[in-house]
DNA sequence: TGACGTAATTAGAATAGTTCTAATTATGTC
DNA sequence: GACATAATTAGAACTATTCTAATTACGTCA
């Protein structure tokens, strides 16, 4: 089973705060967040272009991009790439990869086993930090899954 | 210590085969393919393109895309790519992860440790089918490494 | 509340990496 | 050596994203 939920967060747009993470919450900021949280399949910024105009038609295409730039930098989303492919944007925070099935271009969120780590089995030299880390996988899933 | 060899393979373009993986070796595919055997610093499209034309002034910015493409079809080379930014290529065909240094801009390959594989991390749906596996990872290392 | 400084939004132009097109050239085969 | 096919080329086209400059909204402080 492919999990796709994320943590408990507010999931309509009147209920996130005013501030959160210290981002001022505009209504572009707060409908762009909300179309994350309401449908978390990964969309590209132009789907979530498309889709937040149905609740801020005058929105631009540009403040999308500012707003998810601001979303992704205060922590509450993260960009998720797959080679070239135009940017994703994912509201799930905790620690997790992203799968790509090939068949439908679907995103699946797959998290670690219990306790794993991904840096254990690497042979990474010592003292090295490590502020960002994407792992993606391409694939296809078994039908039914 | 931080690994940037990979396997044993010919580094001058005239020691190349005139085939090789079924891919026909042209002067530019092994003219690109020689460039990126003997300086194994994952450059970008158009770095290479800047390279190739010492040997080969009349080639072309589409051709050099079009032998990289063609090589990375054949599996003689892996693209890398870090979040948007441009595409990089990779000669070396063990398993491996990369490591971009945030000071530096230089990517390191990173091994995994031995009998590791990143899949025994992960919450894996059964059946699944990785095709294409991508890690790459951003930090800075400590200096002097 | 109202004025002010700052930050966010907007539309559209600009950018950059990459891909496409159509013509030319090279390659391998018979 | 001729032919069919594949590769190369120059330049145009494309697309995701960023930039610019003007406008608008926000929060604060009197």
């Amino acid at each position: 089973m492919v999990s796709n939920d994320g943590e408990a967060l507010p999931t309509a747009a009147k209920e996130i705060p005013s501030e959160l993470q210290g981002l001022r919450m505009t209504k572009q900021r707060r409908g762009v967040y909300s179309i994350l949280l309401h449908k978390r399949d990964h969309p590209t910024a132009n789907e979530v272009f498309r889709r937040v105009q149905e609740d801020i038609p005058t929105i631009s295409l540009a403040t999308v991009y500012n707003c998810l730039d601001a979303l992704v930098n205060h922590g509450l989303i993260t960009r998720v790439n797959f080679d070239r492919e135009p940017s994703r944007f994912c509201v799930n925070r905790s620690s997790h990869v992203h799968f790509k099935d090939e068949k439908t271009g679907t995103i699946h969120d797959i998290s670690f086993k219990d306790g794993c780590q991904i840096t254990d089995l690497l042979d990474l030299p010592n003292g090295i930090e490590a502020s960002e880390l994407e792992v993606t996988i391409r694939g296809s899933l078994p039908k039914g899954s």
